[in-house]
DNA sequence: CTAGGGTTAG
């Protein structure tokens, strides 16, 4: 009775485990290894690989690794799902040479790698931008006889998508279809969703109805993909609509749906409208993930209801949920809005003590709150200290600082890194040149300014930026953008004018709004930098 | 108990 007693209590325990592990509830989890282990119940193989999982998904690898040293001590050695899911871990976290390490250790030892090993490798080079590796990866993969199965081609066909090489994933599937992995839903997906990425939409509902003739029923991925395409789209009615009535005929909706709906509220002012579907899905008890907690937490702060989001912050560690990078980026973010720039630091060095890395996004948000708090200096100090330890930066490190330094008037130390970040081969955009546009006008140095942008205009593909921003803008000018009515006035005036080719006054607007703080739509600068380079033109053509 | 599709932040 005892053993017969014993056994289903160990797998009923692993299962829950597991589902925890998957969810993110590590608290639950916990609690649940320690009940374990007061019946009496060994954690078994499974167990241990549970608990791995459960931590590579957190990003908790020291955790992952203890777990394994723990294994050694109980004479479980670790298996090719143990190693799988550590080279996940490290994948995920962009930390590939030492996953490749890993890989060439496996085969040293008697694990040899399999071809989810090899898998998880290529997405990983794939996700952290090395293609060429990846690829050479998939060579290696032939060269060793292992067949490529429909995950590394999802994985391929996920790739072409994101490069906007729809015929080449187009054509990825073709061979699919020929080998003896045809494409299966998840392909499907995929393809939908590079489609809708694309803007194409007719192409993916034209593979939404091939996948239904191919036997696969949409499912809740192919309805959160077009969820979101509706929200990027502003069509957020469209998007409760869809909601609804797939919950009426059916469909199983989850956190992610009501989380992608829950953005697009947000995201177009929709406020109370994103707090009603708050609820409502509490009341369905469907339980919210870090990412959605991060939704409205991150929402709640654009509102500037600080308090309900720490509040928030706080329900999902009581809930058990781990927060990422993201959670403190979001909080940190706040406090930097707030002025609290020390306060902000604190949590920064409470993410390093959880073991996050502090991304380019806590960087970036660290530097701003720096500069608009007046601490240029501590921010140059930050931003100096960042590249000298290697660690990545982007166009928006740059922008931050070059527009710190515009703001105090230090516009050779800007038109530095200006340069700089060409060397980097990272490119300006409206925020560059809007700095430096600014700065120039506010110093009366208007030639220099006019002479600056056609200068940028030679090297970067400005002409394209701008008319993705006019379409961009023609899009939301068809909502009101309520929220600050200084910005439209001036933004309206600056292009009414520019249209009249009254280009100096236009500078003027500009100038005055700058002094004033005010931050422009990205189409006034656009139209602004085309109308200076006109003026130049005339100008030239002029004298000439 | 591991790999591939959908959601978040500047």
């Amino acid at each position: 009775m005892k053993e017969f007693g014993c056994f289903p209590d160990n797998v009923t325990y692993n299962t829950i485990l597991g589902f925890f592990c998957k969810k993110g509830r590590l608290k639950e989890a916990g609690n649940l290894l320690q009940d374990m282990k007061e019946k009496g119940l060994m954690p078994n193989r499974y167990t241990f690989n549970i608990l791995v999982s459960g931590y590579c998904k957190v990003g908790w690898l020291k955790e992952a690794r203890k777990v394994i040293d723990l294994m050694v001590q109980n004479d479980v050695l670790p298996d090719i799902w143990t190693y799988n899911m550590l080279i996940n871990g490290l994948c995920g976290e962009g930390r590939i040479e030492e996953a490749v390490k890993l890989k060439d250790e496996m085969e040293n030892s008697k694990v040899l790698p399999d071809v989810v090993t090899y898998n998880t490798l290529i997405d990983g080079y794939f996700k952290h931008g090395s293609s060429e590796e990846g690829f050479r990866l998939v060579e290696e993969m032939r060269e060793k006889g292992m067949e490529l199965n429909s995950v590394t081609n999802n994985i391929l066909v996920k790739w072409y998508c994101k490069e906007g090489k729809m015929d080449e994933a187009s054509e990825r599937v073709r061979m699919m279809e020929e080998s003896g992995f045809p494409p299966d839903k998840v392909t499907y997906n995929t393809l939908i969703n590079g489609y809708c990425k694309a803007g194409k939409l007719r192409e993916a509902f034209e593979m939404m109805d091939l996948m239904g003739r191919k036997g696969f029923k949409m499912d809740t991925i192919t309805l959160n993909t077009i969820l979101h395409t509706l929200c990027k789209e502003k069509k957020l009615k469209e998007a409760s609509e869809l909601l609804s009535s797939a919950s009426n005929r059916g469909y199983l909706l989850d956190e992610v749906s009501y989380g992608t709906l829950l953005a697009g509220y947000f995201k177009d002012g929709m406020a109370d409208k994103a707090l009603q579907l708050w609820s409502e899905m509490r009341k369905k008890e469907i339980i919210p993930s870090i990412i959605t907690y991060n939704t409205i937490i991150g929402g709640l702060c654009q509102l500037g209801k600080t308090e309900q989001a720490i509040s928030k912050f706080k329900e999902l560690l009581r809930n058990g949920l781990v927060p990422d990078a993201t959670t403190y980026n979001t909080i940190i973010h706040v406090y930097c809005k707030e002025g609290k720039v020390e306060k902000a630091f604190e949590l920064h060095n409470k993410m390093v003590e959880k073991s996050l890395k502090p991304d380019v996004f806590t960087c970036n948000i660290l530097l701003s709150g720096l500069c608009s708090d007046g601490m240029l200096e501590k921010a140059l100090k930050l931003f100096n200290t960042w590249i000298s330890e290697g660690k990545a930066i982007d166009q928006v490190t740059y922008n931050t600082m070059i527009s710190g330094l515009c703001k105090e008037g230090r516009l050779e130390d800007a038109f530095h890194l200006v340069s700089e970040m060409k060397e980097r081969s990272l490119g300006s955009d409206h925020y560059t040149y809007s700095s430096i546009l600014g700065a120039l006008a506010s110093a009366g140095r208007m030639n220099e300014a006019e002479e600056f942008m056609s200068k940028m205009v030679e090297v970067e593909n400005f002409r394209e930026q701008s008319l993705q921003l006019k379409e961009q803008n023609v899009k939301t000018s068809e909502i009101t953008e309520a929220y600050d009515p200084d910005s439209n006035v001036c933004s309206e005036q600056i292009i009414e004018l520019c249209n009249q080719g009254r280009y100096k006054d236009a500078m003027r607007i500009f100038e005055a709004s700058n002094q004033k703080g005010v931050t422009l739509n990205k189409s006034t600068y656009i139209v602004l930098m085309e109308g200076l380079i006109k003026r130049r033109k005339r100008l030239s053509k002029a004298v000439q």
